[in-house]
RNA sequence: GCCCCGGUAGCUCAGCCGGCAGAGCGGCGGCCUCGUAAGCCGCAGGCCGCGGGUUCAAAGCCCGCCCGGGGCUCCA
């Protein structure tokens, strides 16, 4: 029955704007275009797939069920998009082309703009499709031109089920605590927000090539891929290890300094314990199985049943609460679909600091959660990833919502930005509210950072208890927050953070404390290695790291080589600053080129990093004896 | 997981309608001892991702797999 794969596939998008751009011819045949970008805006865009066996007489189908759409939508502007990867069974070129031209001409006979984007050829795209339940329909046409499959009139009880439970209610919280919601807010002045939204509800994609921190993370020995593992499993070579094990510590340092109490647990679990199993079974296969003897274990993607199980057996009064336990889970391990992996942002093992808060009520959990909001935010702001970078989502169900309004309005306000809000129908998760901080990267794509939640069930569920005023065992409420987030998705976002700065036409950096080299010595002829040398060492005893390139090549290669590798401090020292006794310092930061002391040095370095972990630097300082790791 | 694109020297890539494996950068050797973003000359370096097939002949064509990227989906 051959007719049965013979359809026509389109997606219908309702957009704000698409942008297109043929770049170089692809096909064997294409039409003249020329290479500039055009953009229609407020149109229905029409992504195309012609199969083989598709029959003339379906352009006149597609193109009357496409009008009858943009009527209802108001579009004003069809366009017309050779769009492949709909279909795995193309017609041939030939046929595709005389199709797409078919449809034109059909819609050419009707009252709307047309736009056609030329065949064959490689096109860079971008769409921002609108924010609407009805912007986005797959359409599928058999050969009677009748449509066979649509998204909308699909019936699926059960999935229906399900989402009507999980209904969402979107919104934008102001300051002020009033909730807008999302098609009525002004987004002028809040494009971040505006991207992240999209990217929540609307789904909306850019689509652009590899993201840009892959390359600067392996051009900067930080991370790289290791084929021989899973995908998602990086290497970090000594740079990388450098900046991942001084934020590992400054975070941890932190979690304690607010009264953390940290622990180790196990990374792997028996699959058969009765308190894991239903956790267990509620989020399936997306973890890595051990096999030993007879025994399956799975590798842990939080640190939350270690804590739990550790927590049940301790004995607490609510004298002690609220308590945080906390780990840095060096790892926690997702087994995510391949397709979801993508550089640091999204991996199947990282790091993530998970600290737990047991709390005697939701009134002792609504504080406890503000001082963890606080917390979150100058753990991102030492990285350099400050409220301008952010985007702030809170997520409750409508009720944890009427009870708690001033709690939520608190919660922007700490923010000190416009939040998007997510709103539940009804109860589905283990939690009632939860926050988060994203973070926009170069492509519009949205990485979740720090996160809080307030869990009611978990503690009835390991059996962890408490011992109240009134001598009864009580269940207390648990708090869960990872103050950054995964650490691997931290460097992501400040490598992105620098590409954009560099896109800005800034010099890209990264924070001080977290540069491999802080000071890299430049001797302008060999006869002046010896006085390198002693500055080199003056700094060491400063907790400064320091390094000396005393390569055998020009001042201008060396030069070019610091700036490559992001060098906060380049002092360049000859016969000159033999005499005067003062250094020559190029200070990247500012761009220029500054005489000053050795002390000044130490001590602007040192204001600088004042509060931040310190390890030296774990390479050769001679850059002649240091190997490169590509 | 599905669809699409890619994988050639350490890196970035050219070669691809079948006919001897290439460039730049990096590495190594030599010259230059140098003042703020690439000094000069030379040399070495390849399972053309892996496996199978077609062919007189495969980096190239076909099939399968692995790895990476994009999209879909997902993100407790």
């Amino acid at each position: 029955m051959p007719w049965e794969g013979w359809f026509m596939k389109v997606l219908q998008l309702h957009v704000d704007y698409v942008e297109y751009e043929p770049i170089k011819p692809e096909s064997s045949i294409y039409e003249e275009a020329e290479r500039r970008r055009y953009r229609v805006e407020d149109a229905l865009l029409l992504l195309t797939s012609i199969e083989e066996g598709d029959g003339e007489r379906l352009a006149e189908k597609v193109i009357s069920d496409a009008l009858r759409f943009a009527e209802k939508l108001g579009a004003k502007r069809l366009v017309i998009y050779p769009y492949a990867h709909l279909s795995s069974r193309l017609a041939s070129p030939g046929h595709a082309l005389k199709m797409l031209k078919l449809m034109e001409e059909e819609a050419r006979k009707h009252e709307v703009e047309v736009w056609r984007a030329p065949f064959g050829w490689n096109k860079r795209l971008v769409v921002a499709v609108k924010g609407h339940p009805l912007a986005e329909q797959f359409r599928s046409y058999g050969v009677e031109g009748q449509l066979t499959v649509s998204r909308q009139e699909e019936e699926v009880p059960q999935a229906l089920k399900m989402e009507e439970k999980l209904k969402s209610y979107w919104y934008i919280m102001n300051t002020d605590g009033e909730l807008i919601p999302v098609e009525e807010f002004d987004f002028r002045g809040h494009e971040n927000l505006e991207a992240f939204t999209r990217y929540e509800i609307a789904k909306q994609r850019a689509v652009l090539e590899q993201p840009p921190h892959v390359q600067l993370m392996r051009r900067l020995e930080i991370a790289d891929y290791e084929p021989a593992s899973d995908p998602g499993n990086m290497r970090w070579p000594a740079k990388g290890r450098l900046i991942k094990s001084l934020l590992e510590q400054f975070i941890t340092q932190k979690v304690i300094e607010y009264g953390g109490v940290e622990v180790e647990t196990p990374i792997m679990y028996d699959m058969g314990h009765p308190a894991l199993e239903r956790y267990l079974n509620r989020f399936p296969a997306r973890q890595y199985i051990i096999q030993s003897d007879q025994k399956k274990f799975f590798l842990r993607f939080a640190a939350c049943f270690g804590q739990f199980l550790l927590a049940k057996d301790m004995q607490l009064s609510y004298r002690h609460l609220p308590l945080w336990l906390y780990e840095l889970t060096r790892y926690s391990f997702r087994r995510e679909k391949s397709g979801e992996l993508a550089g640091l942002r999204r991996l199947r093992a990282f790091t993530m600091p998970d600290t737990h808060a047991f709390c005697r009520d939701l009134e002792q959990a609504k504080s406890e959660m503000k001082r963890r909001l606080r917390m979150s935010m100058e753990v991102l702001e030492a990285v350099g990833l400050t409220r301008d970078d952010l985007e702030m989502a809170i997520r409750f169900t409508k009720k944890f919502y009427e009870e708690n309004r001033d709690f939520t309005r608190e919660l922007a306000q700490i923010f000190g930005k416009p939040v998007l809000v997510e709103m539940w129908e009804e109860q589905f998760f283990y939690f009632i509210l939860k926050w988060e901080l994203n973070f926009v990267d170069s492509q519009r794509k949205a990485a979740a950072l720090s996160t809080d939640q307030i869990d009611v069930e978990n503690a009835k569920q390991y059996g962890i208890t408490y011992v109240d005023a009134d001598g009864r065992k009580k269940y207390p409420i648990i708090l869960h927050c990872s103050p950054s987030g995964a650490v691997e998705r931290v460097i992501y976002a400040m490598l992105e953070k620098a590409y954009m700065v560099k896109e800005r036409g800034g010099k890209p950096s990264l924070p001080l404390w977290l540069s491999p080299t802080q000071v890299r010595i430049i001797p302008v002829a060999q006869r002046h290695y010896e006085d390198c040398l002693r500055i080199m060492e003056e700094m060491e005893r400063n907790e400064i790291r320091v390094d000396l390139d005393d390569r055998d090549e020009s001042m201008g290669r060396k030069i070019l080589d610091a700036e490559t590798e992001w060098i906060p401090y380049v002092v360049v020292y000859g016969d000159k600053e033999k005499e005067t006794g003062m250094l020559s310092v190029r200070v990247r930061e500012e761009d220029s080129q500054k005489t000053m002391s050795l002390q000044e040095l130490i001590n602007q370095i040192k204001s600088k990093t004042r509060g931040k972990p310190f390890k030296p630097l774990p390479l050769p300082k001679l850059l002649s004896k240091r190997p490169s790791f590509h």
